[in-house]
RNA sequence: CGGGGAGUGGCGCAGCCUGGUAGCGCAUCUGUUUUGGGAACAGAGGGUCGCAGGUUCGAAUCCUGUCUCCCCGACCA
């Protein structure tokens, strides 16, 4: 029994999916919009993206890559060149087909029919062709190779099922598109995304992530190779928070996509493409809000450090509020994490202790709070967002001089962001299972009375097609699908926990999103 | 898309079975008193009850359709 008045009215232990949707609306992160699975996505959630964007942006660039911008509209003929990209994507497509509407005489408006397009246009689940076409235009000679480029861009997908941000019909991502002389070159960008992935999830979003490559049934439709990182939620299940694939030759069959070599021959490039999503903001949600709200990492916080002046509507909340622009002032001077502090100063009217639990929700990473007796001492009321409570259920304050408080926000944020990946970390590392080795223990571990399971690393003999098709319908008994195969993971030892062959590496079985 | 649940002031809900023109808590606004930890009291504002048809003298309530959301499943990067 504890004494904490806990800022949000679920709690992760008794209702994860209930927790979830009211850390979105008490953080105010987004809302609904009134369109089947698109969401309006608030200001404060809409920051957060703003860093991850800012900070992914650099990495993409630091790369070489060029961004772009194609059209968000795709001719039919356009899209139906690749054939297994159609397949995997057509049952989700949102088509285009008129131009123009007209009364209906009932005072609503139709689609006229005189304004039929000729060919339907389809929006853009995802750009591989549209952007292929333009490769083909662009690239000649093996001169113009690598060819390297990425779009922030919304794509749509008519998802049955959606989930504020985890899973809408409408998200924002950026997708790279890379075009190269042969395979060698490809799979290594394919590697350098994912890597890059593996750094801005883990060094920005403070989320741990295992990169491996996925099965085969899970590849990207048309992709040779599907790799991803993938992240642990607090509730055990796995998040796919990016992908790279290798395309092969796939696209530039499809597009034309060549260049003539240094011998004179013509020669089909080798695509890739990698994207990661709005998608990102479920698993920081997932992984670092609490039973207060959300917590988020200095790095993407869009307000790193807020005060809070506590003003009276009396003629001495000039003096605090000096005292407070002061201090905003020079917290602004210090940096953090390789950048200046992003600080604010909320003057909105309003008690401080309420407008605090605001904060809290949201998640800034520190919140000061100044009074009269703060200024008179030259001090502040500091409070970390990561360790709010203190003895006796009251939030854990900290009274440092005002002085102190600024020179200490360099390390205190940096703390603050290991703190969130150190604790999520090692959350994860305590739900990786490692000693399974039969099917039976599967089905036993995965079982009703363990809520909150995790992960599980089994050795597998990596079977094909129907082989394969055989465990994923097992693993499906369960409701587990295979993550992927890890990079890091060690060789197999055992054998294979599905056929009982000799295992040829590891995988990492888990529930998912 | 299948099964289940739900849409009533900003948020959370009651009212619906047994039709009679809308209510509670929180939030908001005003005033007073407070004031170092999510203030108290008093008063006030705010809703064509998701939308569209229908039944009826009369519909939040009954009927039909439709849209949206949540949970489970199928599907899916």
């Amino acid at each position: 029994m504890s004494a904490i008045r806990h800022a949000l009215s679920v709690k992760r232990e008794d209702d994860f999916a209930q927790w979830y949707q009211e850390v979105i609306s008490a953080a105010d992160l987004a809302e609904e919009s009134g369109v089947r699975g698109c969401m309006v996505i608030k200001p404060w959630g809409y920051g957060i993206w703003e860093r991850i964007q800012r900070l992914m942006d650099d990495r993409i660039k630091a790369a070489g890559v060029q961004n772009c911008y194609f059209p968000i509209f795709i001719p039919l003929a356009n899209f139906e060149r690749e054939a297994s990209h159609v397949e995997g994507f057509a049952k989700e497509m949102a088509v285009v087909t008129h131009h123009r509407l007209i009364a209906d005489g009932k005072g609503g408006l139709i689609p006229d029919p005189e304004a039929k397009l000729e060919e339907p246009l389809v929006v853009r689940p995802t750009s591989e062709t549209i952007i292929g076409d333009a490769m083909a235009r662009w690239i000649q000679s093996w001169r113009d190779l690598p060819l390297l480029t990425n779009q922030w861009a919304n794509v749509v997908r008519w998802e049955m099922r959606t989930r504020m941000f985890l899973r809408t019909s409408e998200f924002l991502w950026q997708e790279g598109h890379t075009a190269h002389a042969d395979a060698e070159d490809a799979l290594s960008e394919t590697h350098r995304a994912l890597e890059m992935y593996r750094a801005c999830a883990e060094d920005d979003l403070a989320l741990p992530v295992i990169a491996g490559e996925k099965p085969e049934n899970e590849r990207f439709p048309g992709a040779l190779e599907t790799w991803s990182i993938e992240a642990m939620m607090q509730d055990g299940k796995a998040l796919q928070a990016g992908t790279s694939h290798y395309l092969g030759t796939n696209f530039a069959h499809a597009a034309g996509i060549q260049y003539q070599d240094k011998e004179g021959g013509q020669q089909y490039c080798h695509t890739t493409s990698w994207g990661v999503s709005t998608r990102l903001i479920g698993g920081v949600i997932m992984t670092h809000g609490d039973d207060d709200g959300l917590r988020v990492p200095p790095r993407i916080a869009p307000h790193q450090v807020v005060i809070l002046p506590m003003l009276r509507e009396k003629p001495e909340d000039e003096a605090l509020l000096a005292y407070c622009e002061e201090l905003r002032a020079m917290i602004a001077q210090e940096s953090t994490l390789g950048e200046p502090v992003r600080v604010l100063l909320d003057k909105t009217p309003g008690k401080a202790a309420a407008k605090r639990w605001d904060w809290v929700r949201k998640g800034a990473p520190v919140i000061i709070e100044v009074g009269g007796r703060d200024m008179e001492g030259g001090k502040v009321s500091l409070l970390r967002r990561d360790r709010l409570w203190g003895e006796g259920g009251k939030p854990a304050f900290s009274y440092p001089q005002r002085d102190e408080a600024v020179q200490s926000m360099t390390q205190l944020l940096a703390d603050i962001q290991a703190a969130l990946f150190n604790e999520a970390r090692e959350r994860r590392d305590a739900n990786i299972t490692r000693d399974i080795t039969t099917m039976e223990e599967l089905s036993a571990f995965f079982g009703e009375e363990n809520r909150y399971p995790g992960w599980v690393e089994v050795d597998w003999s990596r079977p094909s097609g129907e082989a394969l098709d055989k465990v994923v319908e097992q693993l499906k008994s369960l409701k587990l699908t295979i993550r992927n195969v890890p990079k890091d993971a060690g060789p197999a030892s055992g054998t294979c926990i599905f056929t009982g062959n000799k295992a040829v590496e590891k995988i990492v079985v888990a529930r998912a999103y």
